[in-house]
DNA sequence: GGCGTGACCCCAT
DNA sequence: TATGGGGCCACGC
C-alpha cells in the first residue's frame, strides 16, 4: 500500500488530479484524505518546493479567500487569473464553481 | 520521547 | 457584513 507515504505526500498527490482552471479548498483535500487535518495540509504545502510539478497555487481557503503562496499571494491570484478563475478583491467569485472534488479512487486510504 | 509551530476552519459576537 | 477567539492535525527540533 502507499501508506507509506506521509500525510503532505498524498497531499501532493491530489493536487496533481486537479485540473486548469479549476481549484479546492484545503479542507477539501483533508476531506479526501478521511481527516481533519487542514493544518497539515496547509504545513505540506509550505513545505511543497516542487511548484512546478505540483499545482499547490490552485489550492485556496474556504472562504473563498486565495490565502497564502511561496511567492506569495499576489502570485498566486494571478496564476488562477491566468487559468481562467474569477477572482475579485482577493477573493474567488463563485468558488463552488471553480471548486474541484475528488474521487473515490483518487482518494489513497 | 515531548512541545511548538503553521499557506487553516468554524462559530459566536 | 466584519472581526475575534478556540480548536484541530502532521511535522520538525
Amino acid at each position: 500500500m502507499n501508506n507509506s507515504q506521509s500525510f503532505k505526500q498524498k497531499c501532493y498527490a491530489l493536487l496533481k488530479f486537479i485540473p486548469e482552471g479549476k481549484v479546492t479548498t484545503y479542507n477539501e483535500i483533508a476531506r479526501a484524505l478521511h481527516s481533519k487535518a487542514w493544518r497539515a495540509v496547509g504545513s505540506a504545502m509550505a513545505s511543497n518546493k516542487q511548484l512546478f510539478t505540483v499545482p499547490c497555487h490552485r489550492v485556496v481557503r474556504s472562504d473563498g479567500a486565495v490565502g497564502q503562496y511561496a511567492l506569495g499571494s499576489g502570485k498566486k491570484i494571478a496564476l488562477l487569473l491566468s487559468e481562467g478563475v474569477e477572482i475579485s478583491n482577493g477573493k474567488i467569485n463563485n468558488l463552488e464553481k471553480f471548486m474541484h472534488r475528488f474521487s473515490s479512487r483518487q482518494v489513497a486510504s
